[in-house]
DNA sequence: AATTAGCAATCGAGGTATAAGAGTGCCAAT
DNA sequence: ATTGGCACTCTTATACCTCGATTGCTAATT
């Protein structure tokens, strides 16, 4: 890449364009540029500068007659090289903080509450999944008798996800004989990998190899999805938005994209990758990424939670022409709430960390 | 109404205008009726007649050079006297069944499969909740360690209804002593409603009394609203209709009344008011619902479930140029399934009948 | 050598006129 | 009562034109 070669004019002028383009949402004149801002300099000048950054690649003209736009490279570049670190103000930090405390023991309400922050902030659509553990290990199961035959299983995983499956079983069964079930079980599979209870099945009588066979298919469920649902909020603001308003075919192609969330999980597992550390934060501009539908849309992604045990992605699609400073600072600091959130509720016990001794007997 | 006064030739003539409008989506001309129609008349009698149709408030023009379009009250007169039920091959509906039979143990994929499936069957977007018992009465209540002061509360209801909560205790408990104080609740209060566990509120000590101020939210919770999740399904091939596809600004509103589903509540508590009666399907043609977006739309309603235990309320919101004979068998198919898996799943028991010995007790 | 003012050239947006096509309404004939 | 024929109406599509915005170039200036 071609990064360094510079001015400090040009770099001040790419910046001044993002930051006009992306609030007219059109092509920026070389003379909106000597209008708006105090550059000692002529609009010829800045004409002759743009065709140069132009050459670079770092803006275009849609047409002979019209201004220039930022390209996505010049975009990238502003990202990485131009934009000053933005914080958002401390009243909007106390407000949001102060939202989340009021929730703060009612995890449920974490990933809407955030959503609609992340959407309110920005202009664009937030995305947002629940924290989730990374390996499933058995911790506790309980049984609960709903109605009939249906029984209610819940799994809880060390690192404090939630399972749960209504099943039938074959024959109906009262709550102490469920609840006697569920204790043996626990005592059988406490801190198991879905491996090492597979091998546990062996040996349990006919009825508990059923729930078993629930609680192996669950943990599977668990570790193999990147996560169970990805909240989605503010899709109508985007789809308000200028560039998706004009263009009709492209705004079904994008609720689709978002409803029939396929595409939506291969973004989050990217952003919820180990590689990923938590507290980066992951910028995707238009077409660098592999979507079809997301070609006129950017994503601010990072990764939230405590590394290890609980980990969520949360992030903004907006328009590609959006104001990365403020989009960053929100994720940013919606991130940085949701740690501590995380960090207090998973709080890691000595009961928690892999036990190594119970793998190594397993082994042996 | 002037309902009755339409010659057996009207009637043939609207009911072939609806035909003809569904299919082509755009105004009907006298002669495309004599052209893809046999009947025994000239494109001149049918102009005449249908002049008269719209006099009598059935058809409208566009504009002067424009074929005809049914109005609402045409749609309505179509639904409610001239359309022919139908019912789905005996081919589709095996396969719907057989889909449903094969997650019939798994209540959590019931809502999924039957909003896709309306979907699939219809051209609009499928709308469901999960069922929902009315009245609600405490049956059971576990506590489940998760991870430090974190707890999970699972609440069982009578009827089936299952709620959680994770909530932060003050202080960590063991998991024995978790299951000792749900056991002590499950004593005090089983077959309780909301009121009478908050004259128990009293006499338990400090502990319980925050885990049932939660039992009480929840059940509460429960009894307000009308329902927990509205799922929804389709709604990029309802705004792929012309109708919409052409209308920018009135796709964004329907997106918006979909996604903020206040509006939807209203009109899924309405399709769940009891007086409609489980079976009998709610038409909703246009203008006729109170909501602005939802103008350009029609709805089919119904609610299915077991009444008095537990029911739902499924439907399509589709164009109000839908074809309604098919959308009803539709929903009607998929109610009458479910129907079925509910009262399977929740079988009322003796158990379940309110107790009103209890209750008589508490009064005096 | 860099900057700038001035100006011709370019292109899109928006408005207007025109032609084509689709459909009705009416009337006179059956 | 029905029908063929025809004039009338209105929409849609197309072409055309003008206006305004913006650039690129060139020659003059610093």
């Amino acid at each position: 890449m071609e990064t360094a070669n510079l001015t400090s004019r040009q770099t001040l002028l790419l910046k001044l364009i993002v930051h006009e383009h992306v609030q007219t949402a059109s092509p920026v004149a070389s003379r909106a540029i000597v209008e708006n801002y105090e550059v000692g300099i002529s609009s010829a000048t800045v004409r002759s500068e743009m065709s140069k950054l132009e050459e670079l690649g770092y803006l275009t003209q849609p047409h002979t007659s019209a201004g220039r736009v930022p390209t996505e490279s010049g975009f990238r570049y502003f990202v990485e090289r131009l934009m000053e670190d933005q914080t958002l103000s401390l009243t909007k930090q106390r407000m949001i903080a102060h939202q989340f405390y009021q929730t703060r023991d009612n995890l449920k309400e974490w990933m809407p509450l955030a959503a609609s922050v992340l959407a309110h902030t920005s202009r664009g659509t937030a995305l947002i999944t629940s924290p989730h553990a990374k390996r499933a290990r058995y911790k506790h199961l309980e049984l609960i008798n709903t109605h009939g035959r249906a029984v209610l299983l819940v799994l809880v995983l060390h690192g404090g996800t939630v399972e749960q499956q209504m099943l039938a079983l074959p024959r109906s069964l009262t709550q102490t004989e469920l609840s006697e079930t569920a204790e043996q079980l626990n005592r059988l599979c406490h801190g198991f990998s879905t491996l090492e209870i597979k091998q546990q099945l062996a040996q349990v009588p006919a009825l508990e190899t059923d729930i078993l066979q629930v609680v192996i298919s669950l943990m599977q469920k668990v570790a193999r999805m990147p996560s169970n649902d990805i909240y989605h909020h503010g899709l109508p603001q985007l789809l308000q938005e200028p560039e998706f308003a004009a263009a009709k075919g492209s705004s079904a192609k994008l609720i689709r994209a978002i409803e029939e969330n396929n595409q939506l999980r291969a973004i989050i597992s990217d952003a919820l990758s180990p590689l990923n550390e938590i507290g980066s934060i992951r910028v995707i501009i238009g077409g660098e990424s592999k979507w079809d539908a997301l070609r006129a849309c950017s994503l601010v992604m990072t990764r939230y939670g405590v590394a290890n045990y609980a980990t969520g992605a949360l992030g903004i699609l907006g328009p590609i022409r959006m104001s990365y400073g403020r989009t960053i600072s929100v994720v940013r600091f919606v991130a940085s709430i949701l740690n501590e959130l995380v960090y207090d509720m998973y709080r890691p016990t000595a009961e928690d960390l892999p036990s190594t001794r119970k793998i190594n007997s397993l082994a042996g």
